[in-house]
DNA sequence: GCTTACCGTAAGCAGTGACTTACCATCCTC
DNA sequence: GAGGATGGTAAGTCACTGCTTACGGTAAGC
């Protein structure tokens, strides 16, 4: 786990073979096939991927299928499920406060 | 809009600097004392994430006040909630098809 | 008005990473 | 077993980007 969901999702080549996962799970050479890259390219994204917890793969006789990993997707869902609640309760708390002008003299708000 | 909200929370400090912006509205200089990086260094993640539609800026003065954009982060939100439903219809689906062997002979599956 | 504080941008540099070709291992087919 | 298919890894290249210092521009304080 040496990568980061978000890191991982942050390429946007990554972030399609992610997102074409989504649809089925598919070997590498098929998902190469639907990209403009080689099949290394797709390879060390699916590495990336694999290692930030978000896919998992699996052989099956000559090829290797990969497809999402439930728990990585959940965990980012989860992750951004609470940062809106947190996002949403400091919005709403800032509306609250009337555009009040933070001077210095008021620094320790 | 030319930085994807994901590809703007790819970096580690840009996501540092994003999750500090969760707990209170702050300038930039209040910022750039919170990390080890240099002021501008953080003058310009504010951009790629304001760019992103993440954050919001608004003048205070002297000083410029940056803060959670509830419509990006509730945008995100929405996508990875909207994957999520997805890729577990989809495992589901998977976990019904009882582990048959994708042979060249299934191709037309 | 002069000085100080705050911040965005320009320019330049170094590290990272995304990509390619080449190679090797494994598995299926005949 | 030979040949073909599939895919992971190594090595090398190149663009990108995250960082710094330097500079300019605006707002506040005396």
């Amino acid at each position: 786990m040496t990568y980061h969901p978000l890191t991982a999702l942050g390429d946007p080549t990554r972030r399609a073979i992610f997102e074409r996962l989504l649809e089925s799970p598919s070997a590498v050479g098929d998902l190469a096939k639907a990209f403009p890259v080689s099949r290394p390219a797709v390879s060390q994204h699916l590495k990336v991927l694999k290692d930030a917890g978000l896919v998992i793969d699996r052989q099956d006789g000559n090829r290797r299928i990969y497809q999402l990993n439930p728990d990585g997707v959940g965990a980012v869902r989860a992750y951004f499920d609470e940062l809106w609640d947190q996002a949403l309760a400091a919005f709403k708390q800032a509306a609250e406060t009337p555009n009040q002008r933070r001077q210095h003299d008021r620094a320790g708000d």
